[in-house]
DNA sequence: CGTTGCATGCAACGTCGAGTTGCTTTAAGG
DNA sequence: CCTTAAAGCAACTCGACGTTGCATGCAACG
């Protein structure tokens, strides 16, 4: 069994251009609707393509969200590196906050966090924040060799602990952070960890 | 005009019964499904009454939430008073992880973030944090009258940089915080507030 | 350059839940 | 006990979902 020469699938041309299409109008759809109410016609609409083409190549909404947010939370982000964790930070942390006020990436988000229920959707959280981690990461390593930070220091928490209070406080009671209060965010950390030790 | 006798609503009885088993079926399938999902058949049946009542009433879906929510989220909440700011804050932030891991509750404050962009459940979020700010604003005022705090000390903005690194790790990474995590989330942010002024 | 067959387009259909309407039944208010 | 607001019931329309059969187009391979 299995023996059949690989039976010429088609991946190029035309196909790319409609999954890419696809991966396009879904995440427009996502960021202008929501979650509820997105429905396969509407994508197929906005990507100039028959329903039953995505019906027959992803079968459920969730497949296909979960393929589209894969396929397109992997755009990579610029990590600020000017030299303090300070300003570092504060360069992040506003960066986060002009993000998370757009409604597009609002309700990006809020997907996220609302799929973490779902079989095919939970680890959709997860694997974009691993992303967003990693790549945050450095400023803090950078922080311990330079000596600003105690050596002892986890580079995940502590952007937690920056980043914490923004998200919740437009996720939450609806505010808009100013920059004062970012800075604030920053600043509350970085002395709280450098007297915990 | 107006001029006719008032026209003898029927608040009591019966009606007081429907919506409130309404309310609750809504709630109930709400935390259960999600905003998602969330059909007013499927709260009729919860509710044992019939689905045109519930059109009848409150015509949208929308509108229903709100009325449900309102009516549900009045309850009040216990708030910690040890003696120090700290023990406060650290029984505060544990009960705030222990609400926002359990299931039901995630899908409820998952709902009214998704609702900041409705109309009609746009200050259901809002209106909901004013009741939990109120409530638990007293920690910090008694902190200041204590002399553990500055005088200056905003309560709502140290409440949301203590509990806002919790809500984030368990919406967006999707961590659980551990005991140690918490306490490090009140430290944090106690030492900061000393040293900044 | 021609052939093959996989992927897409198209149209029609069955199904199901949402929301509406007219009428009947129940029970609150007097 | 009477009136009538409010709830129940049944049937209906409508639209979106998802499926299916067939025609068309184009990528892969000779």
């Amino acid at each position: 069994m299995e023996g059949s020469p690989s039976p010429r699938r088609r991946t190029g041309g035309r196909s790319a251009r409609v999954t890419q299409a696809v991966h396009r109008a879904t995440l427009a759809a996502l960021t202008a609707k929501g979650l509820a109410g997105l429905s396969i016609e509407d994508i197929a609409a906005r990507a100039g393509v028959n329903k039953t083409t995505i019906y027959r190549r992803w079968g459920t909404r969730e497949a296909l969200l979960a393929d589209a947010l894969n396929a397109g939370t992997t755009r990579q982000i610029a990590i600020p590196d000017t030299g303090s964790v300070r300003s570092d930070l504060a360069a992040l942390a506003r960066q986060v906050r002009d993000t998370i006020l757009a409604p597009t990436n609002r309700n990006l988000m809020v997907a996220l966090a609302t799929g973490a229920g779902h079989e095919t959707l939970a680890d959709l959280g997860p694997r974009y924040w691993a992303g967003r981690f990693a790549a945050s990461r450095p400023i803090v390593e950078r922080a311990i060799a330079r000596g600003e930070l105690p050596p002892d220091t986890d580079p995940d928490t502590l952007i937690i602990q920056v980043v914490g209070p923004l998200w919740f406080s437009v996720f939450g009671p609806g505010r808009v952070p100013d920059d004062a209060f970012v800075d604030r965010c920053v600043d509350i950390v970085l002395i709280g960890t450098s007297h915990h030790a």
